[in-house]
DNA sequence: TAGTGTTCTCGAAACGCTTCAACACTCGGA
DNA sequence: TCCGAGTGTTGAAGCGTTTCGAGAACACTA
């Protein structure tokens, strides 16, 4: 291995002095610098970065905390992950891959051995028990998603209840009077996320402004379920005429569960999703996206910002972004 | 930080102690050792990585290098991440997630700070400009996949030519007589991979050994051209009672290619693929499948024994293993 | 009793880097 | 002429481990 000392011999200077080449925290004249640069070049040297750990009290890692259990959407999950990497990469970070089953014994090691600077926490849930272990860590952290005790801790997520109110504020701008809104399964509600309980809670409060008339109903992932769920919102309100689905799995059978209803879309019912852009770009509906490579970066940005001595909103929402597809007709189908 | 000498001055014995109590290079007496690994967890120390590793010149870090353009297949992807983690953690080492798009750079670079202690590679390409490199960095690596000049690098993959082979014996073991193949996009034979052309070779001399004619096409991602090449296959083998598959993005296809053509899966039609056993579980198809799991578990076994001195065959091959399904029934159709 | 092992423990020297205090220069003033 | 203020460079200390050589304590054999 080829040592800072080798370069210095090299160059003919001093360690130190090669350091402050490197590192630039001291004027060093041009023309040291550039025999220096000569010689790390020529010698192919790279700083070793358990010494400099050692050195810096800086690992210059990020550890990213996955979910890698079934039933995470991998592309938008794939997306983030590159994103995170590149937006180190440019900060001259690398990344520790920890997957979430190593559970907050998993953090403490990590952070006890000062492997990493700091993490990254992908799908934290309302009462997840990493979030004491985080909050007490000499590292910072930055979570993707909202725990319930938020205190102390630096969050990003996307704006859910905006997001539910921009499908009702795009639907009531169509002409749409009477909206309907299929959430995710009721369990869903019951435990452990919040975002589902951010999402209807932004759109029943649109509605609410908007004088529209909603109603909401939670929905199981099988065709029966979905098929249920649509006839009770639409013997609750028959004239409902469009409709918003916050439930991935789901998506794949309103289509049809309206049309075994009698209704097409988007002539009789226009349909807002509220769901990862591919789904919708596929299935041709109007959604609020899920912006993977945005709360990444911005995620990422908040992490490196806090370890260098900044410090940070502890929540940052990002606005959802609506695109408009063939699922909602520009005009409403009936007054 | 709570370091090495402070778990010394709480137990009333020297660091190198503490340090032999840690590895168990040395024997110490039972009393020391657990008054010892007591103050360990009373002060809830963890040793530093970095120091750990300038002193041993060992990370506990395996580099990952995934391809995370789009494109790949992210279910088995994720499986072979999962994998991956869950086999380095048994070995008590953590993951370094590199993006290919670093590409060789990266790897020296990540090298050469002797931030990792070893490559994973993943989707390594017939004349990958990875794979010199790898050969003369003082790490070792395994590779998923087999470029042209494999020598001197211990690779892991799934045995394709095996695998084209257990189709045909799988198809000749129920009678079927004349069978067809229907490939990857024809590019994918002339560049890069190697895993289609070894795929269609077992397939080709597995159907000479067995004396079972057989002809093969490559198709391209398209419904239309799927159906031309099955068309293609039926035209110069009328008799054709049987198709391989070797084409994940033509999978959907096949079947509705061939009704079109008026046959039957699997009456007039017997289908068997090479592909992830979720694609295949969901369209109910015989398969040989994707041991990602498997592959992921091998090859960090294999790089984790070479870092512990051990020498390792140049090349695994897992052997295929074939799922049947409802695409072959258990009789030929026709004589 | 002296000699020979064992078994356990310790002190000190690495490992490769950063950084602080200090030194040697040069350059303008006074 | 000397002083003070930069500049540019250096030596050495320190970061927290591991590991080597050696010592202490003890038991056993000759």
């Amino acid at each position: 291995m080829v040592t800072i000392a080798d370069v210095a011999r090299h160059a003919g200077v001093a360690p130190s002095t090669v350091s402050y080449v490197l590192t630039g925290k001291r004027s060093i004249s041009s023309q040291t610098r550039s025999k220096v640069r000569d010689s790390i070049r020529l010698l192919g040297y790279h700083p070793h970065a358990g010494a400099r750990a050692l050195a810096t009290n800086r690992s210059n890692v990020l550890a990213l905390v996955l979910p890698l259990r079934p039933g995470v959407y991998l592309p938008v999950l794939m997306r983030f992950v590159t994103a995170v990497v590149t937006t180190a990469r440019w900060h001259d970070m690398d990344v520790l891959l920890v997957t979430a089953d190593q559970g907050a014994q998993g953090l403490r090691r990590i952070a006890g051995s000062a492997q990493v600077d700091g993490f990254l926490v992908l799908d934290v849930e309302l009462d997840d028990d990493r979030v004491p272990l985080l909050r007490h860590l000499t590292q910072p952290s930055v979570l993707i998603g909202r725990p319930a005790a938020a205190k102390g801790l630096t969050c990003v997520d996307l704006d859910f209840e905006a997001a539910g109110a921009r499908c009702v504020d795009h639907l009531a701008d169509l002409g749409h009077r009477y909206i309907g809104f299929l959430g995710a399964p009721s369990v869903v509600y019951q435990r452990n996320t919040g975002y589902a309980q951010r999402a209807m809670a932004g759109f029943s409060s649109a509605a609410m402004r908007r004088g529209i008339a909603s109603t909401a109903l939670p929905a199981e992932d099988d065709y029966e379920s979905v098929l249920t769920s649509v006839r009770g919102l639409l013997r609750t309100q028959p004239a409902m005429t469009a409709l918003v689905v916050h439930n991935e799995a789901a998506l794949g059978w309103v289509a049809g569960g309206l049309r075994a209803l009698g209704r097409r879309v988007p002539e009789d019912v226009a349909v807002v999703a509220i769901c990862p852009d591919e789904l919708a770009e596929q299935m041709q509906l109007t959604s609020v996206q899920l912006p993977a490579e945005q709360l990444a970066r911005q995620a990422t940005e908040l992490l490196i910002a806090r370890l260098n001595g900044l410090s940070t909103a502890p929540l940052t929402l990002l606005p959802p972004k609506l695109s408009s597809r063939a699922s909602t007709s520009p005009r409403p189908p009936r007054g």
